[in-house]
DNA sequence: CGGGACTTTGACACCTCTCAACTCTCGTGG
DNA sequence: CCACGAGAGTTGAGAGGTGTCAAAGTCCCG
């Protein structure tokens, strides 16, 4: 998942668990925690989240990280660079996964609807990543957690009577390498989005939007 | 072409002109500032850069731009996103690309060799623009200049004596857009590198890099 | 040669980072 | 059951880097 505030509604959920699930692949569990990858391995499988959270990080020499991408539900994760993976990649709630070979992806391997499926799905990857570049470069610190928050009470956001409620399974500071800000910097915008009544915090990795029109603005800075 | 420092020496050249051309393609000419293609138009074919330079660009509504990239000879632009080029692409000096139907990219279309090619490019291009967004979320102005200048020198750097000459076709203002910064920014850290004697400018827009490794080291923060 | 766009430089403001202290949460063990 | 400790999150003060605004300088290109 990267922040992208689309400007017409998104296409979502490329593939479906379903028409995943249709094909012959093998499902796995990730516990809390644990690692599905790590950058260097061999890249021998591609993966469709199915139920979960994951977070893909690459670190710099010098310690310097930063989170690539949260994978959610419909994305994909795992895509290689020759045959090896390379970022990390591990859950940060329990999560399931359809797992590829990855010849399904690179030539199809006898089930070219797949295939074609998988390939549109990088292709949007690609596409999505461009905005976030934006995002990153672009943004201030309110504008990218407002962002970042919309975009989530989009995709995995529950209603709760009137409002929506968004579970924050990542640390503070995953969002902080997520957003390129300081952990201290996502603490204080959250609070001062507190302040605004535009959201309230159910406890620390639960939110609750109050205002989501507000929320979405700040994401563009409309005033 | 993204800014990534490679750890290991980076296989280059994905897409040999060779290879390329062997197939049944056809070639087109950019002038100087024409558009390659604009962002929503259908997107019937993808490119190959065989030589000048290209720049890929997104804007916000609110104006607001980001440069996605630089196309260099041998990187792959114009990739699809559904049926749609989700970029505008223009160049910044006279330009010759190579042009495939889209079709090559996504089933291959009677040529397997050409198809796993264009796949691995866009798989690295995923790879590179993680990358990408360490240098956009965690670098500082110099590092982020630094780097941008190494990269180009190992590129497309050409040797003029005992140093290396690099053409800037691009704006200051293109050079901020891709990197995040202004364009007094990079005035200033172009000041401050000429200052140190690491670089010298030609003119306006060419750069010799007199001290490479120091150039290097200034990209990776060290002292 | 002149005009306009681009680049550079300067002064200043402000946003975000840094460093530090404090609070909160939650699990552990007495 | 409560005390304790460790880790995560919040808050505050201050510094510094980058943006903003303005003006001067430079380069093209007609």
């Amino acid at each position: 998942m990267y922040v992208t505030i689309p400007t017409e509604p998104a296409e979502r959920a490329p593939l479906s668990i379903e028409s995943a699930t249709a094909a012959p692949v093998s499902t796995r569990d990730v516990k809390c925690g644990a690692y599905l990858f790590h950058e260097g391995d061999e890249a021998v499988r591609i993966y469709l989240v199915v139920s979960g959270v994951l977070r893909l990080t690459r670190v710099m020499e010098d310690g310097r990280r930063q989170v690539i991408a949260f994978g959610y539900p419909g994305d994909i994760v795992g895509y290689p660079i020759g045959d090896q993976h390379h970022t990390d990649c591990n859950a940060l709630a329990p999560s399931t996964v359809v797992s590829y070979r990855r010849d399904l992806l690179e030539n199809g391997a006898g089930d070219p609807e797949l295939h074609r499926t998988l390939l549109q799905s990088a292709l949007r990857e690609i596409s999505n990543m461009q905005d976030h570049f934006m995002m990153l470069g672009r943004k201030s610190a309110t504008e990218k957690v407002s962002s970042f928050l919309s975009v989530l009470a989009d995709r995995v956001g529950t209603p709760v009577g009137s409002y929506t409620q968004v579970a924050l399974p990542m640390s503070r500071s995953d969002i902080a390498d997520f957003l390129g800000l300081t952990t201290e910097t996502i603490s204080r915008t959250l609070t001062q989005l507190r302040k605004c009544r535009i959201i309230a915090l159910e406890n620390i990795h639960t939110v609750i939007i109050l205002k989501p029109e507000a929320l979405l603005a700040m994401a563009q800075n409309e005033d």
